[in-house]
DNA sequence: GCCAACGTTGGC
DNA sequence: GCCAACGTTGGC
């Protein structure tokens, strides 16, 4: 199975790239749109590469680099009656929602802005930067992720 | 803060 | 199964 790459959304006030490098690593809980769990749950592998987009952030822009180091697994907090995650219809034996476990890898040498990105042919369908596309996990082919890495991480 | 675009919900 | 109403996302 060859590696695939994944683009992944997060609101710096929430939890930002400078977070994660503190951190190490994370669980990416809190999803709960049905096509981004979908990806999480059957088709991110260990080891795929994954973009960190910061989203209502000041630029909007691809911060950096890390890797799924935990497939797919139940989100604990659908469970959790005090979280604001909480979904009374999931059961631990039939739960609902899926999240993964990402690493920290590396920032960008040069954070790609929103604005940025629009202008790179190579990447003009990249559902990103589709009018209107709000997914929060979305897939990246090889050929974009050579393009974003040559742009944002430079020799 | 505004608002367009989208996904989800629920009445029928 | 349709679709209007609603809540959310996210750029600006």
């Amino acid at each position: 199975m060859p590696k695939k790459y994944w683009l992944m959304k997060s609101e710096p006030e929430h939890y930002s790239f400078e977070q994660l490098k503190k951190d190490g690593a994370t669980g990416w809980t809190a999803v709960r749109n049905y096509q981004a769990r979908n990806f999480m749950r059957d088709q991110m592998k260990l080891g795929d590469g994954v973009l960190f987009y910061h989203s209502n952030a000041d630029p909007a822009a691809i911060v950096g680099l890390a890797e799924v180091c935990h497939e797919g697994h139940p989100d604990p907090t659908q469970f959790e009656p005090k979280s604001e995650y909480y979904d009374p219809k999931s059961k631990p034996e039939s739960p609902t929602w899926i999240m993964v476990g990402i690493k920290y890898l590396a920032a960008l040498k040069h954070p790609l802005t929103l604005a940025e990105l629009k202008k790179v042919k190579g990447l003009s369908s990249m559902p990103l930067l589709k009018r209107g596309m709000r997914l929060s996990v979305q897939p990246v082919s090889g050929d974009e992720w050579k393009i974003i890495l040559k742009l944002g991480q430079p020799d």
